[in-house]
DNA sequence: CTTAAACCCGTACCTCACTACGGAAGCAAT
DNA sequence: ATTGCTTCCGTAGTGAGGTACGGGTTTAAG
């Protein structure tokens, strides 16, 4: 699948990456990947570190960064800006958490109705839709915006 | 801002559930509201069932529920559906508690990128890009697609 | 030599939940 | 009567992150 040393189509590249074609060519639109230069009327060719470019991008997708965001970690790679790095970080992590601690007053909120309709009820009306027409009313009644 | 008894515009209406207007027209053309009929050559007025309408579709969207969902529980809400309603709110459940639990592993990914950013390292390199440059390597090393 | 697969490139389309635009017409106050 | 805010209605655009299409060229396999 590799050619001798570290030379790819982007073909072999994106699946090797575990990504698509069009997803490769979309990185580089994107500006986060750079177009190799193509030998005169052939194919463009790959190597190891167009590879190693495309696992930073899934790796830092995977913690949550917008490809917007992983263009910015991408430009603090090359020198020594680890303080702006660990920045960038511990804001991501701040959302993560709000993210997760928004899921879990859902959950709760969920899980009542759930239970509440298991239990055997007077099988006249449904605590479930009573709840969510009475607009739910649990967990801390916040009135987020759902966007 | 209410009218006399229950009758409202859809500017009223819409204001009062603390929603756009072009967002009740939005829901009335994805069929989870109904346009009450319009006077001659008038404006449409609407009523306290227009407004427990759209609290109803604003707390389901809260418990994660998406439009197209919400619909489906629109449908079960006359008659006795209660055990297709808490089949849906339990799938949600699960979906709900997957997402949890995958934030989670992100979070202590995350967490542990910037504490070894935040310890004095050797200053040559950042552990952070490093590890995105591995590829992370955490959290049970689940090859998820990100999407 | 021929055919099938892979590449190149630009553009269009997808999902989701809205949000904005534009022009006509109604309604309330000055 | 004029200003100025709403309403009505259809259509189009947004953002994020891709995916698909179509037409042309190359290259690898048989």
């Amino acid at each position: 699948m590799l050619k001798k040393r570290n030379v790819m189509t982007i073909g072999t590249l994106a699946k090797t990456a575990g990504v698509g074609v069009e997803t490769v060519r979309y990185y580089q639109r994107r500006g986060l990947m750079s177009e190799p230069e193509k030998p005169y009327g052939g194919i463009r060719h790959y190597d190891e570190q167009a590879l190693a470019r495309l696992h930073f991008i899934r790796a830092s997708q995977w913690l949550g960064f917008s490809l917007d965001e992983i263009g910015e970690l991408l430009t603090l790679q090359d020198g020594a800006h680890c303080d702006e790095a660990r920045e960038l970080g511990e804001q991501k992590l701040i959302s993560v958490r709000r993210k997760i601690s928004h899921l879990q007053q859902i959950e709760q909120a969920l899980n009542e109705l759930v239970q509440k309709c298991s239990a055997g009820h007077g099988d006249v009306y449904c605590p479930l839709m009573a709840s969510l027409n009475d607009g739910v009313e649990d967990a801390t009644t916040d009135k987020h915006k759902v966007r």
